[in-house]
DNA sequence: AAACAATAAATGTTTATACACGTAATAGGT
DNA sequence: ACCTATTACGTGTATAAACATTTATTGTTT
């Protein structure tokens, strides 16, 4: 791990560009942090996200555009994902009966046991960021949300 | 863009969780906006910290080791990369004669005309994170690189 | 000097992602 | 009822990433 200082010879210009390879590096280290507590349970970060918000809606069914619009990463090949969970047994699928387009996807019992064993690892991963005092949290919570506004 | 508030019933526990998710939020918005300022160029973020680092070695030829310990994201396949990059003419390779298993690799000319052109339009693309203030900008700084720590 | 380990790149393969297009079903206006 | 636009989803394809393996060269040990 030589992440931290990455461009050395030239060094920030300013704040700001500090901020934008700072932003990088953060970037890059939580996509391969977050990853790696999901691997031992074979689901990609995006493939956890959508089973929450499947749980979310248990024991109604949600419609693949509804599963979209709540994920984080956008993302047009929503059918591809939830196929792979229903190879898993993770989901089930059906034509809506209302909307014959849409597609009713629910979360499996088996879904909610994996979520469930998920639940208690995922303390464990959380445990990364409290490094970072409860104050620290917030303001880093609000300075990202202002970032991205 | 809905994904500020991604997951909607079940709000978050706490402050850290709330922070997971928002550094995910951030992650995905910080790949999208740096991939679309470099695309006028037909770059991608990582061929341009390539090209930055060769830069600043320049005139001195870098080792694609060299190169790959330098680059923020962790990436096995520094050849293909550097071999996109010759095919645009931006680089140049040659067989280190000091050392026959390794690759010198140096920017050219071109490339360096580009990175020229883009230290512009980089400034441009770092007004995004003046929304915050100096202050807030240091405490990010400050905030990200303890939370990788 | 020979054998073995270590290093630098290249390559192969599998999986993910982005983007665009195609298809079927529905909604809305006339 | 008919035409058109819109919506919901599926698919095709090209590119990128992750991971392991292979090849060539060098260093080291005996």
């Amino acid at each position: 791990m030589k992440h931290e200082d990455p461009i050395n010879p030239p060094a920030f210009k300013n704040a700001t560009h500090k901020l934008a390879v700072n932003l990088h590096c953060t970037t890059s280290w939580f996509n391969r942090v977050s990853a790696e507590w999901l691997t031992p349970y074979d689901l990609s970060l995006q493939q956890f996200n959508v089973l929450r918000i499947l749980r979310g809606q248990h024991p109604k069914p949600s419609r693949a555009v509804l599963v979209q619009e709540h994920m984080i990463d956008r993302m047009s090949n929503v059918s591809r994902l939830i196929e792979k969970l229903r190879h898993k047994g993770l989901v089930e699928r059906r034509t809506c009966p209302a909307d014959r387009r849409a597609v009713d996807v629910v979360i499996t019992d088996k879904g909610l046991a994996l979520l469930a064993e998920l639940d208690e690892a995922e303390q464990t991963w959380l445990k990364t960021f409290e490094i970072l005092t409860p104050e620290e949290t917030d303001m880093l919570n609000r300075l990202l949300a202002k970032l991205r506004s």
